[in-house]
DNA sequence: GCTTGACCTTGACGCGACGGCAGGGTTTCT
DNA sequence: AGAAACCCTGCCGTCGCGTCAAGGTCAAGC
């Protein structure tokens, strides 16, 4: 038989031949004189069985140890080890298509699911379109998308958001985007803003949560210079409350 | 930020946040002076909704896509079509386990599982250590893999192999090993081989089946020149008898 | 004899989502 | 001042082939 026979026979390509030769799984049959290979039925039996491994899934690498079974009883090894790993390979993708569906289920509001404290969170928040608390929206959202918080703090942020004076705190923070930075309201926001922080929150904060080296300047970046003022003196605070 | 630090916040390698970079997923951010990539908060929260999304399961193109939504129920259909790639290979992977638990609990026979039909051929077949038997037995193991010939045949062969008369047909073949190719035992034996095949299997035989061109001539390589010879006239006359 | 078309040959690149390494520079701590 | 821990660019490797590219071979039809 010529490749093209054999691998319509037992249902492969030429190529996959060809490939199986080259990385030695199958060795290369004889030639005819002008240099075509010439398959044999032996040739057809090992390469069903090829086919069938490699459908179950197994790589190349183990179709070779299984054939080449000097041990005799590798094989039960190898395919155990597969049906572990097809299992595992199963458990995974229930879980992703349990998640999508939950995706597919919500709402379209494009910030992606959020844990069920920081939603609860969200929805309790007085509504306003202050940008200071757009800002602290995402980055809570950032924090629940990372895990760098725990879901405790969101219940307790809870106690914080219910109070309606928040929202003139973030607008006094919004009054400060033009302001320069030895302007003399920050000193009484950041006085103020510490002041509405129930003091379980200090406690809760994680020592290396979202307080990654550098995350504070990234942070302070988002806000014009005297907000940054306010918030880095908010963040000084907390780090040190947190540490002491 | 600099990039380890991001990548460490929302749990990616910085190798991935520079592949992202280079295929152009996400947009390099500025640059430091120093030439270190500069990440802002927003850049964390995009990090963070593509490692959800390639989490799912999705290419980085089908990211892009959901990202760059300017159709806005785009997201929608690309996740709808996700879904149903990953049931696909959830039920791919249900059946590959099902096959290989049939391997695993079979006991250890080394040419892999065959068909019932087949099985049952081969539990009923005399035992004898005839070489042509044996040979018999792989082709018809092949065929079986390689589903070339219908499941009928081997029930019609299983009335043929019942009769005890067979093993001595092969035992005149195996006779003829190396005898030349005008041995007078020739004839008589393609005779009696001929008659002692039902005539139901003349018909069960297909068109183009297990008859690949080329096949015929792998065959015959297996056998003594002698040999050959007898198992090429069965053949001839199987497929005269197939055409006719 | 000549063409056509279906085969065959070797060899090299492409894919997808990065990992790893080489060969350098920067910052920071000690 | 040296070491550790960062950062940079860029290129090769993975896995199982698919897909050209650039030919050589063979049977059939004109």
């Amino acid at each position: 038989m010529r490749i093209g026979e054999i691998a319509a026979l037992v249902g492969l390509t030429t190529r996959a031949i060809r490939h199986y030769h080259h990385v030695g799984l199958l060795p290369e049959p004889e030639r005819r004189p002008n240099g075509y290979r010439a398959y044999s039925i032996r040739d057809a039996v090992l390469l069903a069985r090829v086919r069938r491994l490699t459908e179950l899934g197994l790589s190349l690498d183990e179709v070779r140890d299984v054939l080449a079974e000097d041990a005799g009883r590798e094989p039960a090894e190898v395919l155990e080890e597969l049906d572990a790993d097809l299992a595992r390979q199963e458990a995974d993708i229930r879980e992703r298509r349990c998640r999508l569906s939950a995706l597919l289920s919500e709402p379209p509001d494009a910030t992606g699911p959020v844990s069920p404290a920081l939603a609860a969170l969200l929805a309790q928040a007085p509504r306003t379109d202050s940008p200071s608390a757009a800002k602290d929206r995402d980055h809570l959202t950032l924090m629940d998308a990372t895990n760098s918080g725990s879901q405790e703090i969101f219940t307790l942020l809870g106690t914080l958001v219910a109070d309606p004076a928040v929202v003139e705190l973030y607008e006094r923070l919004d009054a400060l985007a033009e302001a320069p930075v030895d302007d003399p309201r920050i000193a009484p926001l950041a006085a103020d803003l510490m002041a509405a922080v129930p003091e379980e929150l200090f406690a809760a904060i994680p020592e290396d949560g979202v307080v990654v080296t550098g995350f504070k300047e990234a942070l302070l970046a988002e806000y014009a210079p005297a907000q940054a003022e306010v918030v880095g003196r908010l963040m000084d605070a907390f780090m040190e409350r947190g540490r002491g």
